[in-house]
DNA sequence: AAAACGGGGAC
DNA sequence: GTCCCAGTTTT
């Protein structure tokens, strides 16, 4: 198409990729969507908001009562947010109902109730961003914008067989690039469907159907073999390393206290092992607390245990007991556990490991 | 059980 | 600027 009058493009390949799109979104995309008869900028709009983490079979009877009891943006404008989100009600994410409602009344008070066609004042818009902006003007004006959905993010990252998070700074500035590069000059409206409806209906999340895909000879990521490495999952954080020290304490080589944990929070309600700050000298830190006198501490083999947000290094220590005390018999925080007829309460798994480690090393004396 | 999703708002 | 969150669906 744009390689016409001569005109030699440094890259051909976004042509292709644009021809290839639409010759297959001619055969194979979704032409009968609600929003796309009639097509105006407020229907297109509604859409795209209620598209926003939605699916379209989802959004499809959403839309059309919405539509039907506002057909217009000055409806909607006019009416009590209430109703509003009543026809929300079901859709999540609720913000953007009240977006879009206090969106429809500020392009009333400052548009004249014209949806507007410059960009800027579209992403100025309680509940539109760049991409939403993009869709919007491309599929109501025509105008020449990118997109960058999630479909469309999953479609370039594969093409393009990009290393790194999308969430990356750096990561979606070149995605922006891919998209705009990617975006013809003719049939602007098409192809903003088109991508769409690759992402959505071929280029899935799992099971990607890449046999019948118009890409396929110059995706990268197929071409490797490995469509579904991309896009690449966000990091998970770094997450902290906490680090404590478990005392199994006995008195008898048989029985070993447990202390309960508060009901809320880490292993809430199961019964664990006393600890003591990594830093402290376990046989002050007894004594102080639990007036429980110890001796001939000895060191156990480190153990790691990682939750959803942190990692937590044990370093257990063993201990005899010379008092078993009858304070800390008598609080029901604390138990003298059997562990050779252990009963059913429940224990951290690290805490069963620990003791049962506990129990081979005293088998060996 | 975990990841994904686009924009807003917190920091 | 960057990070985190919202609610529901999908895998």
């Amino acid at each position: 198409m744009g390689s016409k009058h001569g005109l030699k493009l440094k890259n051909p390949m976004p042509n292709d990729f644009a021809t290839r799109l639409l010759g297959w979104f001619d055969q194979h995309g979704r032409h009968d969507l609600p929003w796309q008869h009639p097509r105006d900028a407020y229907r297109v709009w509604l859409s795209e908001i209620m598209l926003q983490q939605t699916q379209v079979n989802t959004v499809i009877p959403y839309f059309q009562r919405f539509v039907d009891r506002f057909p217009t943006l000055t409806d909607l404008a006019s009416a009590p947010l209430d109703d509003v989100l009543h026809l929300w009600s079901g859709l999540g994410y609720y913000a953007r109902g009240r977006n879009l409602h206090k969106a429809a009344q500020q392009i009333v008070a400052q548009h004249q109730g014209e949806f507007p066609r410059d960009i800027d004042a579209v992403t100025a818009l309680p509940g539109i961003g760049r991409s939403t902006a993009g869709a919007i003007l491309a599929q109501a004006f025509g105008q020449r914008h990118a997109i960058l959905d999630g479909n469309v993010k999953r479609v370039l990252t594969r093409f393009h067989a990009m290393a790194g998070w999308p969430g990356q700074k750096s990561i979606e500035a070149q995605l922006w690039t891919h998209a705009l590069d990617a975006t013809p000059e003719q049939r602007i409206t098409d192809y903003t469907q088109a991508i769409m409806d690759l992402g959505a209906t071929v280029c899935t999340r799992s099971k990607p159907r890449c046999s019948v895909c118009p890409l396929q000879n110059d995706c990268r990521a197929y071409v490797l073999g490995k469509p579904t490495d991309y896009p690449q999952r966000k990091p998970r954080k770094a997450i902290p390393t906490k680090t404590t020290r478990m005392l199994l304490l006995s008195p008898d080589n048989v029985h070993v206290l447990l202390q309960q944990r508060p009901p809320v929070g880490i292993w809430g309600g199961l019964w664990s092992l006393p600890e003591c700050p990594i830093e402290t000298d376990p046989i002050q830190w007894c004594d102080h607390h639990w007036q429980l006198q110890i001796t001939t501490t000895n060191i156990l083999p480190p153990l790691k245990h990682t939750f959803s947000h942190f990692h937590l290094a044990i370093e257990p220590v063993a201990a005899q007991v010379l008092n078993p005390a009858q304070r800390v018999m008598d609080s029901d925080q604390f138990i003298w556990y059997n562990t050779q007829t252990p009963d059913a309460r429940g224990l951290p798994k690290p805490v069963q490991t620990l003791l049962a480690q506990w129990q081979q090393i005293r088998q060996q004396r």
